[in-house]
DNA sequence: AATGCGCGCAACCGCCTGCGG
DNA sequence: TCCGCAGGCGGTTGCGCGCAT
């Protein structure tokens, strides 16, 4: 029992509340008003000496004017004043709460939109249950709103047996996780990546706090995923989290072998501010689709990978649209399908393999890693750490293989732009690694991001507008489910 | 029509952290 | 350095509503 024994209020303060309660919205009172009622009546009768019990449960609108009322007149902060001084017979807690999520003002109600559905999946793929620095990054919606739109949605998803996060973000995963076997001493995300660049709108805190809270095990290191969304209708240029794999492991070669399905358009370093206006995702075509969602054509589809360590791919989605749209062909067989990489995924050969390695990749994200070699430094705090064993134990190397085929299969599938032969040059020779072994990482606070980072395009695709449904609800169905039911352990 | 069930949401609870005395 | 307080955060719970049976 948090709730203290208050004083009763003082006569001043319960007149004053009463005379807002009298004039406070008579609208949506229904069992509250009764509910109120009774506890103004308890109130009159405890009166005499009796402690003051504080309310719990529902706020009435009469509560809500008085703490309106007086944020307005004292400004936000000191809520355990709030009760002292207004009467109100709820905790500090309580009002915070209440102010914060639901009486403050630009608060967005309603239904998350795709693309903030989407952000959420990618900023929980890089944050991890941090769900105010969520919020920080969706203008008007409160970390309650997002832990329960995610909780509820993820409960639903398992249940279902159903992948939580998009392809594309998954893919992700993997390739971070991937980077984690290839080089256990080139952590996925250094604050100092982050923090380094403006290009990030998620901020060193966030980064650091991602790498030092919860990344060690069954989470992937966090993604640098969340930027490009806060990056508003501006060009999108992400420092990966995610580095590039080495040649040297056999989880960088899928990379190699579909170098070529991968665009590395090169364009000015410009890096755009992070922005704090709401956020606006910049719609990308149909054909760049990864046939997620209801919208085959809209939704998000598995980034091209830049390891160029030079080159910084900015890419707006002008930009990006010649550089990554598929063929004719391709497109107008997306266009036709309703689907594109689902389509293509369901006509490949060994779609069933396929189908078994996709749950294999999925349990291999889940996977408790193993201590990091000794030699390989503790890096902990960056959490991430992937080991080679999967859920089921599988062996490592195994594991790898499959994957690595894995990734022979959906690559191209997915990304049927194949015929790009200068970004998949450019990538060729960027894909080189440094001898080390490891992706270009940054090992100092000052190291030059243009030399080291790993950059990764993320354009991220707007939902068609409308709000969220469970029709919008992406890969429950309708088209991502062509890419689910052509991958069914995942989905 | 009644009932059960699942879902979404609001609110609470406990823990942690920062700060000032 | 310790202690208390205020605020913040994440996890959990309870309730109301809508839908299916």
């Amino acid at each position: 029992m948090e709730e203290m024994i208050k004083p009763a209020p003082a006569p001043a303060s319960s007149e004053e509340e009463k005379e807002v309660m009298a004039t406070a919205a008579t609208g949506e009172r229904r069992h509250e008003e009764a509910t109120a009622g009774r506890e103004e009546q308890e109130e009159e009768e405890g009166e005499e000496e009796a402690p003051v019990v504080l309310k719990k449960g529902p706020w009435t609108t009469a509560e809500d004017a008085v703490l309106v009322q007086h944020v307005r007149q004292n400004g936000e902060g000191n809520w355990n004043a709030v009760q002292r001084m207004t009467g109100l017979l709820r905790c500090g807690k309580s009002c915070r709460l209440r102010w914060t999520n639901h009486l403050r003002p630009n608060l967005k109600k309603g239904s998350f939109s795709p693309d903030e559905e989407l952000l959420i999946a990618q900023l929980h793929a890089q944050l991890g249950n941090k769900w105010a620095r969520m919020a920080s990054h969706l203008p008007g919606r409160t970390d309650n709103e997002i832990k329960n739109y995610w909780n509820t949605r993820t409960k639903r998803r398992q249940r279902a047996g159903l992948p939580v996060y998009p392809p594309d973000v998954q893919l992700h995963l993997a390739f971070a996780k991937r980077c984690r076997y290839d080089d256990f001493s080139s952590p996925l995300s250094s604050p100092q990546q982050s923090a380094g660049s403006n290009v990030l709108s998620m901020d060193a805190a966030d980064a650091a706090g991602a790498a030092s809270s919860g990344y060690t095990s069954a989470r992937p290191p966090p993604l640098d995923l969340a930027g490009q969304l806060t990056m508003g209708s501006r060009p999108v240029q992400l420092l990966a989290a995610t580095p590039f794999s080495a040649p040297s492991s056999p989880w960088g070669k899928p990379f190699a072998r579909n170098a070529q399905f991968f665009q590395f358009p090169h364009s000015s370093p410009v890096s755009p501010t992070t922005p704090t206006g709401p956020v606006h995702v910049h719609p990308v075509t149909p054909e760049l689709s990864l046939g997620y969602g209801p919208h085959a054509g809209d939704r998000a589809r598995l980034p091209p990978v830049s390891p160029s360590p030079g080159a910084r791919a900015e890419l707006p989605s002008s930009q990006l649209r010649p550089a990554m749209a598929p063929t004719t062909a391709t497109a107008a067989a997306a266009a036709t399908t309703g689907v594109l990489v689902g389509g293509a995924l369901q006509d490949h050969p060994n779609a069933a393999s396929l189908e078994a390695m996709l749950q294999e990749l999925h349990d291999a994200i889940k996977i408790e890693p193993p201590a990091p070699p000794e030699n390989r430094g503790t890096e902990e705090g960056g959490g991430g750490d992937l080991r080679g064993v999967s859920g089921d134990g599988k062996p490592e190397v195994e594991l790898k293989d499959d994957i690595e085929t894995l990734f022979d299969l959906i690559i191209p599938a997915t990304f049927p732009a194949a015929a790009a032969p200068e970004p998949a040059a450019a990538m060729a020779s960027s894909a080189a690694p440094n001898h080390s072994g490891s992706v270009s990482q940054h090992s100092s606070e000052d190291q030059d991001h243009s030399n080291a980072d790993v950059v990764l395009d993320l354009p991220i695709l707007t939902g068609g507008g409308g709000g969220s449904s469970e029709q919008d609800d992406w890969s429950l169905d309708g088209a991502a489910c062509q890419w689910n039911n052509i991958s069914g352990g995942i989905c």
